[in-house]
RNA sequence: GUGGUUUUAGCUCAGUUGGUUAGAGCGCCUGAUUGUGGUUCAGGAGGUCGUGGGUUCGAGCCCCAUAUUCCACCCCA
């Protein structure tokens, strides 16, 4: 019986040309790290749930990958907690008594976790680079995954901005290489702070946060309305209005400390941004955009944040984005250690690449130089002889393995592999002790001895 | 998690009101060519119509469930 192969929804095969492609882009991303003076790190899959929960918000929760505990965890769950397992448990209740473990939402949690195990051995501050799949059980569309790939660079354990600065002098840096116009939009969550101060209570961050972050996607009479049945009083409306009205530039800022009444949160906002597009200035190519809209969702932001998105093909989702966490490893016992990082979307930065049609062309050809095809057994050992001897001098060669009845069968697999010499070796070629060499391109063919072929070859 | 949408040959897609044996292009295989690919010509293979139920004399087409694709929410890389 054989079974229909499948994966799982949101999940998705990579193929030669795809994994080549994949590849071209992280290599990017990692000279653009490594030149900066970044070194990897490496993190597991699963992360005890302890970790993970709580870091994201709530809907982060719920998007959170669980893995059941080992074992007969259903008797477990019976024999310690028979006091409370019965038919009105709550897949919630149950939940932590069955899983103990989950595929990691990101890689900035676990990175925090690493840092506060091992910050004995750590030289602060810390430049690391973490190229790996993240997971979350989210609905799949367009551009968006159950299983996608994060490269994020962190630096921990140092307040400068000139952190700041050298996290987005990345983004330039793979961008401008990859050739993708980008956006990079700059905001900082202490204005926005400030804003939800003026509006009544900082405990009204998150919502307003939510809906002026979607401005541009729905417009201002909706985000209005959405702010009002979520109770934001009217007062504070008006001022989110005023706020949201302001032209997309630094210059707004003067009017946002009205709004505002100057408090001290829009202070120290407002300066740590002017630092920022002080180091910028004339620094980058990319276009930097301040968007004081801009509020992304994760929780654990206190500072900078930014936004990349691309600026071209019908792809406008953010193909990455970061920002400043001052108290992220507290929560795991190491206080007083302010990070701040940038993640790059591998997945739809690929995405954008098809589209744009901006990857390499040689990058879909396979290695191999030359196809040794024969008629019969001798010509494939003298095949596989030359093959050989070129591997040794670095030329990537091989022999087709099967003998033929036909040699357009071997010609037609150099072809369809862009393999843009064959080699022939037939009685003529063993007795001249020569192969024909042939440009699959032009159709010109003549005979080499071993050591010619290895020159013309090597060039 | 909510609502909608998609699925027919290896690929891209037709398929009328429920009616005989489900089609096309491209690709693939064989031959025209016993040592030479890309063009041309001739022939050929390949389908449980996503899966499982149901209605019907009869289902690719109608109904239910489920998976998958894409989209809008939610949220996000």
């Amino acid at each position: 019986m054989s079974q229909k192969p499948s994966i799982p929804q949101g999940t998705r095969d990579f193929g030669p040309t795809e994994v080549l492609q994949r590849k071209y882009v992280l290599s990017c991303i990692e000279n653009a790290f490594k030149g900066a003076g970044f070194m990897p790190i490496e993190t597991p899959s699963m992360e005890n749930l302890s970790t993970l929960t709580g870091k994201y918000g709530n809907e982060g929760d719920q998007l959170l990958y669980k893995v059941l505990n080992s074992g007969d965890f259903f008797k477990k769950v019976v024999e310690n907690n028979a006091q409370i397992v019965d038919a009105n448990l709550t897949s919630k209740q149950l939940l932590p008594l069955i899983a103990e473990k989950g595929l990691r939402y990101d890689l900035t949690v676990p990175f925090a976790r690493y840092v506060a195990m091992n910050r004995n051995t750590i030289q602060f501050p810390f430049k690391r680079y973490q190229m790996q799949p993240v997971w979350r059980a989210d609905r799949p569309q367009k551009g968006r995954y159950r299983e996608f790939w994060q490269c994020d660079g962190d630096i921990i354990g140092s307040d400068s901005l000139l952190n700041e600065f050298e996290l987005l002098y990345c983004y330039d840096q793979v961008f401008q290489s990859l050739q993708i116009p980008v956006t990079i939009k700059i905001n900082n969550r202490k204005i926005l702070s400030a804003l939800a101060e003026a509006c009544g209570s900082i405990e009204l961050l998150h919502t307003i946060a939510i809906g002026i972050d979607k401005i541009d996607k729905i417009g201002l009479e909706k985000v209005m309305e959405e702010l009002q049945k979520e109770g934001i009083q009217d007062y504070a409306i008006e001022k989110i209005k005023a706020y949201l009205l302001l032209p997309k530039s630094i210059e707004s800022l003067n009017a946002i400390e009205q709004i505002c009444n100057n408090n001290a949160s829009f202070q120290k906002g407002k300066e740590e941004l002017e630092e920022l597009l002080n180091y910028l200035n004339n620094r980058i190519k990319s276009s930097i955009e301040v968007d004081f809209s801009l509020a992304r969702g994760l929780g654990y932001y206190t500072g900078t944040i930014v936004e990349v998105q691309a600026n071209a093909g019908s792809l406008k989702m953010s193909i990455g984005g970061g920002g400043r966490y001052d108290n992220l490893t507290s929560i795991f016992g190491l206080n007083g250690v302010s990070g701040v990082g940038i993640s790059f979307g591998l997945d739809r930065i690929c995405d954008v690449m098809n589209e744009l049609n901006k990857y390499p062309e040689n990058l879909t050809a396979k290695n191999t130089k030359i196809l040794f095809c024969y008629f019969d057994k001798a010509g494939q050992h003298k095949g596989l002889d030359c093959t050989l001897e070129l591997r040794a001098r670095g030329i990537a060669s091989e022999v087709f393995p099967d003998i033929t009845k036909k040699i357009s069968k071997q010609l037609d697999y150099a072809n369809a592999l862009n393999i843009p010499y064959v080699g022939i070796i037939g009685e003529t070629e063993i007795e001249t002790n020569t192969i024909m060499l042939k440009a699959l391109g032009t159709g010109n063919q003549s005979a080499y001895t071993i050591t010619d072929l290895i020159k013309k070859l090597g060039q």
